[in-house]
DNA sequence: CTGAAAGCGCTTACAG
DNA sequence: CTGAAAGCGCTTACAG
């Protein structure tokens, strides 16, 4: 009934403080792990809480520590299955960890990647993790001025107080180029596209290096932005050639699943029989019947886990770090099995 | 050079006003959409301000005024197409009505959309939409109490103070039962999750009626988890059966992409020359080559506005509202052309 | 263990 | 248009 009174929002600690008949000081060590408050006044505390209803407000909280809880995510195209993994892992983790994401939206362009930032730092968010866009190193040094920790997710450049994480991008379009081989592919290619991203572009030059020591030159298609279409347009351009390939080794599996729908329903081309194909990411389609593709996992979970094991570590030391890890082969029937 | 020697995240609105021989109400107004300043102060304050590198805390901002700015996205899977397309467009049109999104993860179970409405009392969101899970009528009360408004996407329960959008499912149900009558189909089948959701149940609901009224009786298949593997299972029991069916109406595009992939790959069937498949939520891959899938579109920029419109709108009368919005059907190529 | 007091950074009446 | 002052709800030394 009391309860029911109040103005919206009006529970404060000197409302429990008051009903409980202690300070205010003792409602907020009540909720503050670690303090010390003796058992029976932390009793009251919590019965008085509980009887109004009252919520620590984190906002006037995170004005007074240091720390605000809170951890902005920054990305661009969050409906696309390999994001939406990540994201789901990263804001699962950040909760476990205590912590709480706050989502930005960019469209991968350096204003946006700004606009972003800015608002991460007006809400005095403890860190930004970047998914996407590159912040240049203005913007990160004012993020870094402004207490914000940076986690750079893909990224190349690598600056004092960030940290970024890394896959072994190169080794695993050296592993495809290999497999490829392997099964005896005469005419490998590369598809991909034009998006300029680290990681796409150290697949592609792992793959070529590989073949490049064993004297071949890959036949290559690369145009257009990273999704499901472009895959079916670059599968569409690399099977009207002349000389069609019998191997091709896509940077993504959205590309990858275009690729696989080209050469099936536009071209009658079986798979492994008439080609093989190698994805990366392992995206959930790439499990589904339809494709079956062999390709590259992404380690979501243990990027997850290294992004909010180093923002729960302590402040960022003046080195750059990074972490990195591994994307597992996975196999399934894109790639005939002697290839394994 | 004099930002550099500012402590992590120390330039206050003091600050600028000292830089700026302004008061600080100066600078609060500057930053105040609509206050009234000089130009001249304006001037002087911006400049400060930049040279500095001012940015309004947001937290402090929450503290004194009414609003926070943030709204809080309840969900569970975020890693599934639809539901990453729904928050996709939910945090863009939150953006540009210059609000924030705080992402909270639940597992759907009471208890943790109970934790995750606590949360976002804390940090005094303006407002939450639950996508995934139900919060009971206490909880949502508490919400109201502190100031939350609540939004709730395809639920049953419409309550005092919030307002839930929901689709013409039960019409997209019976519209799919007659275009699959009208296609010629004798043994019509209806394959569905064992998720207690109001949509799927309207959507099962609205399929059963029509054939009901046609004096015929759906094959039925219901059990699991709402993904792609229960579509496979779902699909394998159908075709199973002694009295194969001949189109299946699946309550999910998920779904879907499951029958389809158990009927070509596991049963050799062709669709749609075999049966005729439709799905629901009109996700990226129901327009792959590979599936194809006639469907009902999710209105996703749709229910994102209505609830940013609403949410921007003037404070919550004492009426439950609701938002009613259609799902049109897309034709692709599950479904002969004879059933448009 | 406990409380009074100062302070976090902002906004908003209130005077002028 | 402008500024001094009070207040938002919390935390954190500082004494006791």
């Amino acid at each position: 009934m009391g309860a029911e009174m109040l103005q919206k929002g009006a529970v404060s600690a000197r409302d429990v403080a008051l009903a409980a008949g202690v300070s205010r000081t003792a409602v907020s060590r009540t909720f503050t792990p670690g303090a010390s408050v003796s058992p029976a006044t932390r009793a009251k505390v919590i019965a008085a809480a509980d009887a109004l209803g009252y919520h620590v407000n984190n906002l006037a909280r995170g004005l007074t520590r240091a720390e605000s809880g809170i951890v902005a995510l920054i990305v661009a195209e969050l409906d696309t299955p390999y994001r939406s993994r990540l994201v789901s892992a990263l804001t699962d983790r950040l909760q476990t960890a205590g912590k709480v994401a706050m989502m930005i939206n960019t469209d991968r362009s350096d204003a946006s990647v700004e606009a972003a930032l800015k608002q991460a730092i007006g809400y005095r968010t403890d860190a930004a993790i970047v998914l996407s866009g590159m912040p240049d190193r203005a913007l990160a040094d004012m993020c870094l001025r402004n207490g914000l920790r940076l986690v750079l997710i893909n990224r190349d450049e690598a600056w004092p107080g960030t940290i970024r994480v890394r896959l072994d991008d190169e080794e695993a379009g050296a592993r495809a180029a290999r497999t490829l081989l392997r099964v005896g592919s005469e005419r490998p290619a590369l598809a991909s596209s034009a998006s300029a991203t680290a990681s796409l572009a150290a697949r592609a030059k792992g793959f070529r290096a590989v073949l490049a020591a064993e004297g071949v030159v890959p036949i290559e298609a690369v145009f257009g932005a990273t999704s499901y279409e472009t895959g079916l347009a670059l599968g569409t351009d690399l099977f009207s050639r002349e000389a069609r390939p019998d191997g091709i080794f896509c940077v993504t599996d959205l590309l990858a699943c275009g690729v696989i729908d080209a050469a099936r329903h536009r071209f009658n081309l079986r798979v492994p029989d008439d080609l093989s194909v190698i994805g990366f990411d392992d995206i959930p389609q790439a499990g589904w019947e339809a494709y079956g593709m062999t390709t590259f996992r992404q380690p979501v979970t243990a990027i997850a886990e290294a992004c909010v094991a180093w923002l729960s570590g302590p402040a960022a030391g003046t080195e750059a770090e990074t972490v990195r890890l591994s994307a597992e082969m996975v196999w399934r029937s894109s790639v005939a099995a002697s290839g394994r």
